[in-house]
Parts: C-alpha cells; structure tokens; sequence
DNA sequence: TTGTACGCGTTATCAG
DNA sequence: CTGATAACGCGTACAA
C-alpha cells in the first residue's frame, strides 16, 4: 500500500502538499500538482480508507443484519438497498443473525464499535419471540436503525413495512367479492412473526366481514408441509380458494391442488405471498401479493442516509411501503 | 462513543495505563485493573475498531463481490462463507455486481484501499463475456483473492469450483444406463459462462459416447422461457428425458412436461440443477444435480483466512468441491 | 505556494 | 506497577 508519505519523499515535497494536489486543492502550484498526480496515478496510490475514516470519525458504510439471504424476500431487500448505497457512495457490511438473538446480539456488538455509521434490520424470529431487545435499546442511543418488515415498535427509530393487514385484508376481500369463494383456506408458517400476525388478521377480517367461515393451516417447520397441505384438502372438499402468506407454500399449495385432480383456477383460486421468481417456478403463473422488497430495501437505505446527513434528531416515522395484487393464472380474471 | 482518552480522565490515571488493565496485562495492579474495567463496563466502553484497523494495518474484514444474491446459488455460497467467518472472527463486506463489469470494478476500487484484508469472488458475467481482468490482476498483487465457481483461469489465485463437467456427465449417463433413456434434452441459459460450457461439454461427452443425438436449448433472456421448452417438446416427442443446468428451468421443464399431459418419471424423467428449496415447489419432487453452495462458500473462506494467517505465498490450487444427484420424485429410482 | 504541527483512538516501547 | 511518547495514514489550521 503505498501512503501520502512515500509519495511525498520521493517527490521531495511535504505530506501535506501531497496531499492537498491530490484534493485539487488551489494552494497547490499547477506544477506540482501535475507532479503528484502523475506519480499517485503511476504507483496507483489510493487514499487509505482506514486513516480517512477515523479522521473523519465517519465510515460511509451501513451495518446490514438480516435474519438470512436464502429468503428471497430478504434477498430482494439487500439489492434493493445495495442500489441506494451504491449511488451515494457507501458500502454495506452484512451480518446474518440466522433467526437467532444470539447471532444478532453479536453482530451488534461487532458493528457497533465505530464500524458503520448506522443500521437496516429485520428482527430476527428469535428475538420477536423472548422479546429481549437490549441490545437495540443500547445500539439505537449512538447510531441511527433502520428497521423493515419485521419490526420493533418499541424501540423508537425509523421503520419501513409492508401494510400486511390490508394487503391480505383485500386480497381476500377480491377472492370473496370478486371471484365470489365462500371457502378460503388461509395457510401460514409465520404466525409467531409480527407480520404474520397482522396477514392472518386481514383475513380473517375480511372473511368475518362475510360472514363466512375461517380456516386456517399453521405449519411450523413440519416435516412434510405439503404431505399436510394434500391431506387437508382432501378432507376439506368444500375449498374454494387458498391464500398463502409467506413465499413457498403458495406453490406448494398449487402442486398439491392439481396432484388432487382439481383445475386451477376454475375449481379452486390461489393467491401467493410472492417474489420475482415464483411465476416461472408454477404453473399456472401464480397470483401473488408482490412485497415490493426492492422497494423497501431503497426507501430504507434512502431514510437511513437522509437522518445521517442531517445528523440531528429528526421526527422518527414508520413508512409504509403499499404492496400489490399480481393477478396471474391462478385466479380467475387475470 | 467512549474512548480510552475519557475513562483515563475519569479515572485520573493514563491512557496507557487503562489499555493495559483491559487487555489484563500484568503490568497493571489488581487493584487498578479493577477499577478500570467497572467503569469501562459501566460506561459500555468498546474499543474502536478503525483505530485498531489503523494500527494493526489488518481489518478483519473480507471483501466478498458476487453478481448477485437473488440467484439462490450465491445466496446459499454467501451463508457458507458468513458460517466460517463468524467463527474466526471476522465480518464481510457484500458488493454486487449485478453481473456488470463496470460494477465489479468499483466494488475493488471501494475495498482495495485498504477496507479488508482478502477478497471472495464469483466472476461477473460481464467480466467472463469481455475478458477485461485487469482489475483482478491489480488488486491480486495487494490482497488474496479466492475465486469460486466463477473463476478466471489467467488469474494466479486459489479457486474452488464445482466439477461441473464431471457432475452433468455423470447425471447424463445416469440417465442412458440406469434409466434407458435415449433422447435427452438439455436446457441452458447460462450458455455464455465458463461453468455452463462445462455442463454442456459433461452432457455431450455422455451422449455421444453413447452414440445418441444431442438436443439443446438455449435461452439466453427469452420472453417467455416456459413457452419455448413447451413447444419444443411439442414438436419433439421422442424427447424422454431433460436435464435443466441452472436453477430454474428445471422446475420450467416439469411443469410444461405436466402441462402436455405426460407423466413424470414414468413417461419424461427430468434432472435439474439444484438448490436446497426446489423440492418444496415441485411436485413430484424434482431429482437434482445438488451444487452444494454452503459447502463452496465454507471452502473458500477457510481457504482465505489460511492464507492470510500464513501470510506467505503458500502454492495456489484449484479445489474441487464435488456435487452431488440428488434423486428425487422426477427420475424413476428414487 | 509550500511546510509544520496536531489530532482521530489505539497499542507498543521505553522510561520512571 | 504506572506514565509519557511515538506511530499507524490522513487532513487541515496555521505558520512561513
């Protein structure tokens, strides 16, 4: 790595003036600066990142924890973010909690000494359920957080989420009003997550509102979840419609209605929680509720950096990012 | 942020004094290390990691620079190597390069001044297409590159790779002798890669030596990827068995296989190139070739972080971590 | 126009 | 046992 110092002594001039040609700064000579810059860009001198960052007691680098990337949702996130930090010249670390309070408490401890100058979190499913959140309460007094889609309301910082209640909410409102289903079949894996709480709410509001029945699947981490998808269809004829809330069991969903023999989406309506990809993954094109991750990873980035370039305590506020109905081969009118 | 400079104010002893009774040294009193480490406690001291970054001139830190983290292949190599760096201590730096070379090189311009310690990379498309590496061999001479799946021979680094063309030979010759195929269908869409020539060259190897007819499509950005494959089974009935060699297509193949009525495995057997959720979204479950990402990203990172422990130039290899079938509801044996 | 001196927070060496 | 000092690389106020 070769330093403003070695620059300067083979050019027999000052550290200083080194670096001020290099900063194109007009107490330089246009001689010298010519001098400098010739030799930095022949011995490809780069200013050390390290030494700027703590002079300038700011990094340009946002610490990113995530429950985990094999989440497509989550994945879509973190380019979503990546494409804001890109433009503004900062860079992300990225710590993976694995869904577990230790990992995220560690990855805090980590980022926190001085390293990034704030935080994009979604709130690893262990820590939502203990709801031990010290650690957010000691992070959020010396760094702006960022927090999305799962979200603390306790910890009083910015917050962007998916309106999940009336997402769902009218989504099932459609399938009932629209494509006129008396039998939705509500199937979760999230239940103890705060957004999946809010889904299964909008669903059953709407459904109640009609006074229809609700019926709802809740698999945590089975076995088999589509073994138990088929069979409970099958003991189930009168579905008529599915909505499912998290990325996967859409299509399992879909698989295991046409392994019984019934036609989508004549016989029965599916609508998904969805990605980008799952419309080339099924057939027919799944229907889905589009999370707009990419969108929320930007907002969120975008909020975070306005708070650190404005660096006084503005109104904290939770965004909501809409999503939208994608209607495919799965319902009716698509 | 409370720094070394504070808790000796406070203490009414010396910086140096506080550092020391930190790292416990033996220097210090008992009595002395106490009070030191009470009050750090208390006051939630943690050492700045820049400043000791600046001091010890090494980060802690990897730089790890994929195309992209929406491609479960890359997310699941990304949460291998994130397990080895959490054990040993060490965070990463994620960029993006979105498979564009122009973005690839300002991911090393940001991270070689200085920001890690070593680099873990999967090649751009881009990059592959254009052969433009000069930025590898620049930041290669600096800092320890290991490359994975995407590699670049011309570059001196170590490598960890799949055996691609062994792995689809062998699942192609599967499916000629265990399975008595004869017109076996290939689809690939990452023709243009250095690992999709492989996975052809491994297929064609198998089918010639076999003396049958080698059927390819090749869709590179198609419109509508599922309505090729379905029409060219359409016009191509002989076709009994297709093998996809990327993520996606394979799911595309049965579900198109399904939609013309044929059966699977009974009538089409299908081999896809695998990630750990696809057989959650098929149905029957699809067979595949498993490239064992968490495996690859493990790999590499161990790899590097010996490399920079033994800070010598140690011989560079190219490891090869090998696939694995796994056979599912989509090949005959199960 | 150029150079000197200092500080960012830490650690290591050397002196007391 | 404790404290002063220097150094990592950079930037900048101030002096020359």
């Amino acid at each position: 790595m070769v330093t403003l110092k070695e620059l300067a002594k083979l050019l027999n001039v000052s550290v200083s003036t080194v670096s001020k040609a290099l900063s194109d700064s007009n107490e330089i000579g246009e001689a010298t600066k010519k001098r400098v810059t010739e030799l930095a860009k022949e011995l490809n001198y780069k200013p050390n990142r390290i030494a700027q960052q703590l002079k300038s007691s700011q990094t340009k680098v946002i610490g990113v924890v995530v429950p985990s990337l094999m989440n497509p949702f989550f994945a879509e996130v973190v380019h979503g973010i990546e494409k804001t930090l890109e433009e503004q010249n900062y860079d992300m670390t990225i710590c993976i909690s694995n869904e577990s309070l230790e990992k995220e408490k560690r990855s805090f401890d980590l980022l926190s000494s001085g390293s990034v100058d704030g935080f994009i979190v979604a709130v690893a499913r262990d820590t939502q359920i203990k709801y031990d959140i010290k650690h957010f309460e000691i992070i959020s007094k010396n760094a702006p957080i960022v927090m999305f889609d799962r979200v603390l309301n306790d910890i009083d910082c910015n917050k962007v989420v998916v309106d999940d209640f009336n997402t769902v909410f009218e989504a099932t409102r459609y399938l009932i009003q629209k494509e006129s289903r008396k039998h939705i079949l509500l199937i979760s894996n999230i239940e103890e997550l705060s957004v999946g709480k809010q889904r299964v709410n909008g669903y059953k509001k709407a459904v109640e509102e009609h006074y229809l029945k609700t019926n709802i699947i809740k698999l945590d981490r089975e076995e088999s979840p589509d073994e138990l998808i088929k069979n409970y269809l099958e003991a189930h004829e009168e579905i008529d419609a599915i909505i499912s809330i998290d990325h996967i069991t859409g299509i399992m969903a879909l698989n295991s209605v046409k392994a019984l023999g019934k036609n989508v989406p004549e016989d029965i309506s599916i609508i998904g929680f969805g990605y980008v990809d799952s419309e080339y993954v099924s057939s027919p094109k799944l229907s889905i509720i589009n999370q707009k991750g990419f969108e929320i990873g930007k907002t969120s980035a975008e909020i975070l950096i306005n708070q650190l370039a404005s660096n006084s305590k503005i109104e904290v506020k939770t965004m909501m990012v809409k999503s939208e109905l994608n209607l495919k081969g799965t319902t009716k009118k698509a």
